[in-house]
DNA sequence: ACATTTTTTTAGGCAAGCCTAAAAAAATTT
DNA sequence: AAATTTTTTTAGGCTTGCCTAAAAAAATGT
């Protein structure tokens, strides 16, 4: 229906909109797909033909329900190979997005409703994130940042906003997964580090850096 | 590393040149691949460039080491996938094809072998074909087409001549599938029709069409 | 208000992969 | 051996998606 690269710039229009953005603008997408701005304009003039988005000159875009449609579906299909990938294949958490960047274009309604219910219709994916549902209702995380998080409550490790490997590598090595207990014990407002119990027994210090991308619930 | 095309390409020489064909001739591919022989011609000057197959002006093309490994390759991925969407998501042998030509192009060592692993080391995809190692070995089946086999032996259903998914369905249909034992009965030279009993209670008549795209080999 | 900087668009061009029509070579028929 | 048919290649052109350089518009600074 749609070719990889307008399921590329499509996805990541729906995400800089998810991130507050009302209007989006070319030298953003640009960015985020490693591209030039006038290769932008090229591909956004055509997927405004195809009423995937609205475009006015100098003014940005916005994705139509039907963009959307299309985006959201290609954000449920990554999630979805991603749990694959980790539940069943055993990749790890910080190796699975590459892949499902490739997989995520793979056509076929049945093959993801199939996948979905071999998978026991997973609501998130490796990293926490939700999965859109087959008519495209993504449901909002109530998650809040660990380094807004009270003192003392039981939090409940429950995603990322930092979706590199380099970081889901250092929380591997920090033990931090998903579902961990952590408590604040200690915040430091001179450089935004706090002190940390994990599962209960183990202390540790976390960094601004680090605190600040990881995403909590109250348990 | 090689695109969507270019395997694909490779792959349709290669299964041209399994079938016997010393070197390919343009028009054949162009067939296999619905195109035009001027496309044909286009990408293998391609190919040749890049060392995949060996191109002498009007004579034909036969892959180089190099580009057999390819080939074999995406077979491999292609058949893997197949059992993963047979044996896993229960989808049916003749609905496992179209989906297996996109999954055979995705691109990551580590996902082919953990996919292989996952699906504990098959042997054999949904119609019986052999699935190439890593080191591109494929292991030459000796099966024989149900029409040659001789009467009163017992034969098992190992796979099959035609791929279509309007073959497939018919074996469906008259309950042929791999495993299914099969013992000829009798012979009918004018029409090249078999009486065959089926798992020893089921009689049953073939028409040649069928006969000669049933795999067996002797029990 | 005017000048400068930044952002966006336009213009023109390139590679991949495809096409049709025409030319050239090879194969087949007479 | 010559004529005809078939196969293959060449020539030229199209679309998609990308690029650089230049022009135009918008935003920012003074
Ligand atoms: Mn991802
Ligand atoms: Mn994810
Ligand atoms: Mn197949
Ligand atoms: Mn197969």
């Amino acid at each position: 229906m749609y070719s990889y690269t307008e399921e590329n710039y499509l996805k990541t229009i729906y995400k800089l909109s998810e991130q507050g953005n009302q209007s989006i603008n070319t030298n953003s997408i640009a960015e985020v797909l490693q591209t030039k701005a006038a290769s932008v304009t090229d591909m956004i003039k055509k997927l405004a033909d195809k009423k995937l988005l609205n475009y006015e000159k100098y003014k940005g875009v916005a994705l139509t329900e039907k963009g959307r449609k299309v985006a959201v579906d290609t954000v449920r299909k990554h999630r979805l190979w991603e749990c694959f990938l980790y539940d069943k294949l055993k990749f790890g958490w910080d190796e699975v997005h590459e892949i499902a960047e490739q997989l995520e274009h793979i056509n076929s309604e049945l093959l993801t409703d199939k996948l979905e219910e071999f998978l026991d219709f997973p609501t998130h994916d490796p990293h926490g994130d939700p999965i859109p549902t087959k008519n495209g209702v993504i449901k909002k995380s109530n998650f809040i940042l660990l380094c807004d998080a009270k003192p003392n409550q039981i939090l409940v490790m429950s995603g990322v906003a930092d979706h590199t490997a380099v970081f889901l590598q250092h929380l591997n090595k920090i033990s931090v997964v998903l579902g961990t207990e952590i408590q604040i014990t200690e915040k430091n407002d001179y450089d935004g580090s706090i002190a940390v119990k994990l599962s209960g027994i183990k202390s540790m210090y976390f960094s601004k850096d680090v605190a600040k991308n990881i995403l909590v619930k109250v348990k």
